[in-house]
DNA sequence: AATGAATGAGATTTCATTCAT
DNA sequence: CATGAATGAAATCTCATTCAT
């Protein structure tokens, strides 16, 4: 095939990473051989080998489109206007994927590499961006709030930011762990959790 | 066939689990070759394989006390009379471990083993354990408390014994990718939730 | 399908082995790769598919082209009278080009022609033409010195002749391993054997 | 297998460098596969790893044991008294084994070498001291040999040297090339260039 | 004639595990 | 019980070559 369009390129790019997130979600990375790989992705070894230097290159790529999603996700709530609505949005926002078959495939990808995160540099600064990135927002939010009034001033607002991703990412693994697990119940604990750093309930004294 | 006391054969197991945990931690489960548990625990390949009948099972037995260790804090937890203290209890013990260096590796361990859970059946209820019974645990205690009008009977204890949970969960992540993460802000925020489910704050009307 | 001119398609496939030379008196046959001479040809693997059937042609090619250039010197080098001369033409024409960069790298290829040359039956063939073909005209040469008296009779022409090549294709080598090596003083060596050849010097007794 | 005698180990080694040559003899470096050589070894690939850590550690080692070799017969024939016998013992040494099927083998191997030397700097510097320091020795040889007046005072005791290893390394290849050429006639060649160098017969005046 | 993405056999190397001593 | 050399299946990646455009 001589000389193809950038958009039949990166349609491949995708179907690669498709077929890898498929694989590795099942798998794990390293029990996920190239050949699983070829084979989901109906191509050929040296296909792929013209996309992606090298299996560890597919992982680094299904990071960087996890934080550019994330990203994306995190820009697009910020045109909410009240600190209420810009938390909410971005609840749902995750939340409500967490039931969405490819998106769970995704979640577990993550969760790989939260581990793969420790040996590897390159994964480790994906992934520190991708709590990086959300907690400067998050705090910025709680911190408007602050400013507004919504919440009370006492708040830590970076500590509390971190609580929320905590929160958020303990829930990931728990939904992974027990398909029961249903997000409603525990969105309400998070709502009252939210309304308690409203001015009056979280006052010091 | 030399015959030798229960507690050498323990030591021994003992030293091939701390060196593969040193390994895991650094390299991940996959990345550590028997080779280097081999060299980290200075003995041989064959002497491994007598206490343990494949690399799975040296994973698998690190999960395993993992488990039983958490069970103990579990118990110790409680001894402790009011609601407020057993729970107090228990995030001293999770929190206050999180910066030993040994805790640290294995907690490096425990994110692995998130990972690998998902290919795992064996590790996936080890896993799932480790977080059911600290569920109820935790479940029974918030429903205890409710009782006694400690806290809020409009709390659901389950929902708030799994957002507890999870973010513990997230933050042993954020300690991992961020050495300047303390405790102590995070410390207060929960505090301050635990605070927001007593009987007032939190009644919806 | 377009159609070129001859001299287009002469170019062409000179640009292909030139580029092939480059990279193979680098790396070597087998550690240059089509796309090496792709990238260093400008050109795309179809096209160069075009001229050459394999990479085992290309460096047939190749050394048919040493052995052609070869001929052509030695064809040149009869036209002198004197044997002395003629063997004076011939060393000058090897020895002095030793020094030009193109011709270093050619020198290059030839050393990896005799390596390839004990497993391709091919190349082994153009090979011992280099050698069986000067190895001729030179024990025509002592021999024809030796019936006008230039030269004694007792020297045995054909062994004489291997003497020299070897001498040569020696000094090839030396000059590859080290840049420091001149000729003239080997010149000079080669000129007292060559003097030590005339009738009275070798005469046995 | 368990702790096993330094004999034992020596004897593996030197098997999988036998296997080595006999199959880089025939198929040069690049077109011998690592199986092949597993299949001539009678070894496993694991257990060839054990010994040599890649393919290129193979071809180096190689590469060293005709150092060492050639070494120790430079050594050997130290031991001669005059220069002209130490002259004969290392040409007997060098061409009495050309027919010595083994040995052919590693001429084959040094072949490969000379070309290999242009892309691993590692085999180039161990042939440029198989060149240097038998160089050195025949130079020493000869400058010896002119200040006890064996030898005229005008020749270059370098360049000659050189001159001999060359026709020495020539001589390798026409052997290769062609099983018809025999030494003898070659020899007396040499023979008659070394006597060419005494006193009386090279003196330029 | 030229392009260059795709092919896929095959190469090197790794590594969990075994078992003779 | 310990040793450590050996095993060999399997993994990643390469690269000469093809062929649709």
């Amino acid at each position: 095939m001589p000389k193809v369009s950038q958009s039949y390129l990166d349609s491949r790019r995708a179907q690669i990473l498709d077929a890898a997130i498929v694989r590795f979600s099942r798998q794990g990375f390293h029990r996920t051989t190239m050949q699983d790989i070829v084979a989901q992705s109906r191509l050929s070894p040296g296909a792929i080998y013209n996309y992606f230097k090298s299996k560890e290159a597919i992982i680094g790529a299904i990071a960087d489109a996890r934080l550019t999603k994330e990203r994306q996700l995190m820009t697009d709530a910020q045109n909410e206007t009240t600190a209420a609505d810009v938390l909410r949005r971005i609840r749902d926002a995750y939340f409500g994927e967490l039931k969405d078959p490819k998106e769970r495939l995704r979640r577990r990808v993550s969760i790989q590499l939260w581990a793969e995160a420790q040996r590897s540099p390159k994964i480790l600064k994906v992934v520190r961006r991708s709590i990086e990135e959300p907690l400067k927002l998050l705090t910025g939010i709680l911190a408007g709030a602050q400013r507004s009034g919504e919440i009370s001033k006492e708040v830590d607002a970076e500590a509390t930011a971190r609580f929320l991703i905590a929160a958020f990412h303990g829930l990931v693994l728990q939904v992974e762990w027990d398909d029961n697990v249903t997000t409603k119940p525990y969105f309400a604990v998070l709502d009252s959790f939210l309304k308690s750093l409203t001015s009056t309930t979280t006052r010091k004294k």
